[in-house]
DNA sequence: ATAATTTTTTGATACAGGTCAATGCATAAG
DNA sequence: CTTATGCATTGACCTGTATCAAAAAATTAT
């Protein structure tokens, strides 16, 4: 894990003390003496997977960074339609900043656990020095590419060319040994259920099933049992994201 | 035009100098002898429609607030697959900050004119004024969470639902008459074509027309002449948009 | 004006992905 | 072990949107 976190923090490796993970654009910027004084309104909290962490339109009241696990944000249409719009990874800050409410639905995909901190403090720290805003807005700036990254696969990809993304994407994030160079039998659990997979992707769960099955029987995926997927060699699955 | 800027700057009502319209997120944080510093550096550039501004992974030299017209942001796959993941108006600021290269293409959408500055100037301001990262957060923030919004609409919705969101998007953002109440007869000039909405969509440009005529012939919008729109009731057209 | 070109609309047909229904396969509970 | 329960897969069929083709309308050039 410890390399992956270098990548989005290299130039500070300092380690957050009440959490023992670097947070990706926040800890780095924080002062010793912050940092203690931010570890005093931190805590630890486990959800399950399935658990909502806050809602639509309900009110922000802290932030986390996610410790591991996988956090999915959501919005739900009146009539039940459902679509992920974005899914966060340890060690990304969670919870709108500056925002009275939320505008999406943040639950857990897989389990996992958070380190939470009231919105007023950090909000106070942020005051304070204003390094924190910079590493907050390179985050915030990050996930605006990825979303419009997302958005060609969600406008203009095929069903096969969405599942080949979603899989390349899970493999790229949860499993950091790829960063080494390993592109070979890389094996992971996915943090997602089909349901999950296919509000991401803008399709039905039938047709995420089907699009697996043809990876499979094309050698490009293995699953063993059920979650469990072996990517034999990752240039191939690339090469099936369009 | 000035009502509508207020709504994006309200706290600091202070002009730009060099553009006369105010910097969404820029200049209302700008104290005067900066605002002159900037001037020093900006200068006034018309695009026709069409023209590109900034292309795909190419190096970014400067930023740029729109002044007046309709920007879009897209990319394109390698067999020519297109996808719209933005649309930027007047007077927000477009370049991606802290970045050595683009992610993706900008084009004037409409005809437009730009006041640009080099991208080693502004950045100078913002290491020396931290309110200016502060507002550049917020609107990365907003951006963000129309990107994801947008999500909901290209993952989810019918191609019907799609048109008349992008309608209602154009019809909220082009014309400031509606944010006084005034939402009847409203008349706009479409700042897109056929195939940019249809990008945007995530649609072809045949389906477009045909949800185009469906609207015209349902009574929620009058099409005088090609790309003369009249929403005479927008609440009728926000219900479609499901 | 008239012609040339581009953009938009309309129609006929095809197919990707959705819907509905049933079956399989885990893990958990009795 | 057997039964329940919740995911995941598979099959048969249907529909919304894409594709292909052509006409109409708008724009630009001559």
């Amino acid at each position: 894990m410890e390399e992956r976190l270098d990548v989005h923090n290299s130039s500070i490796p300092k380690l957050c003390r009440s959490c023992e993970v670097r947070h990706r654009g926040i800890c780095g910027a924080l002062k010793p003496e912050e940092l203690l004084e931010l570890s005093k309104y931190t805590r630890r909290v486990d959800y399950p997977a399935g658990k909502e962490i806050s809602g639509d339109s309900e009110d922000v009241v802290s932030y986390s960074t996610i410790m591991h696990g996988v956090v999915k944000l959501s919005k739900m249409l009146e009539d039940g339609r459902q679509q992920v719009v974005g899914l966060q990874f340890a060690p990304d800050l969670i919870g709108r900043m500056f925002s009275i409410k939320n505008h999406f639905t943040a639950e857990a995909a897989s389990n996992i656990q958070l380190c939470k901190m009231p919105k007023a403090a950090l909000e106070r720290l942020i005051k304070k020095n204003p390094e924190i805003e910079h590493k907050l807005l390179e985050q915030t700036l990050r996930e605006l590419d990825e979303a419009r990254e997302w958005m060609v696969t969600l406008g203009r990809k095929t069903a096969a060319e969405k599942v080949a993304c979603f899989l390349y994407l899970i493999a790229t994030h949860i499993d950091p040994t790829y960063i080494d160079g390993n592109l070979e039998n890389l094996t992971f659990e996915l943090p997602l259920t089909r349901a999950d997979i296919a509000d991401f992707l803008g399709l039905t769960i039938e047709t995420v099933s089907r699009q697996f099955t043809k990876l499979r029987t094309d050698g490009i995926i293995e699953i063993s049992v059920g979650r469990n997927i072996c990517v034999p060699d990752l240039a191939k699955l690339k090469e099936r994201c369009g």
